[in-house]
DNA sequence: TTGACATGTCACCGTACGATGTCATATAAA
DNA sequence: TTTATATGACATCGTACGGTGACATGTCAA
């Protein structure tokens, strides 16, 4: 499953957890964080720690891979073939994603 | 690739943003952070913030997805096999990750 | 050498984190 | 009904976030 923000990161978290049938209460214990985290972390929170974030992944048997999407920012740049990133076309791409 | 920790999240931003030829300031005004929290998340910080993180990740493109691993946290868990989770065995599995 | 650039460190500041504990709804079983 | 459980909302508090701007290295080319 892809993931490119927070809420679909909480909704997997979620989902997974229930599969487990752990409540949130329990999941909280086994990662070591309060129950008002899990909650908002499910909910999408934008601003949670990737420590902790990374920590409940793995508590719930869930590997994060990363992978690079083709050309990335601004086209390939091979070694011969080096351009300055277009920043105006990656701002477009990552604009209004609050 | 796989991530595990903070650490190695930060050095394949690293990694990457150098494959992009793009210096810290840039990637920075792309994503819309200070330098500083660039400097600071490639060099593993774990409380970094998880809407900014994914920015990045997609600034740079590099995508992410999740897999669940086998069986998780306590085993496979189908309809008709359900356990209470094993929470000693989790806390195994999770403990000393700081 | 000088100059430009990339990277890293530092102090300051406003803001929000995450923990804790409590209360309010469900929902379901006794 | 009562009881137990799961989820969510709320206030409070100490701590660290992330931004800003300045300064210190290091590297490399002119």
């Amino acid at each position: 499953m892809n993931v490119r923000t927070a809420l679909e990161l909480g909704a997997a978290i979620r989902e997974r957890r229930r599969q487990l049938n752990l409540d949130q209460d329990k999941l909280a214990k086994i990662v070591g964080v309060s129950r008002k985290w899990v909650i908002d972390v499910e909910k999408g929170k934008t601003r949670a720690e990737i420590g902790l974030i990374l920590r409940t992944l793995d508590a719930l048997g869930i590997s994060v891979s990363l992978d690079t999407t083709g050309t990335g920012v601004s086209g390939a740049n091979t070694p011969d073939t080096i351009e300055t990133p277009d920043i105006d076309s990656v701002l477009d791409r990552t604009r209004d994603r609050r």
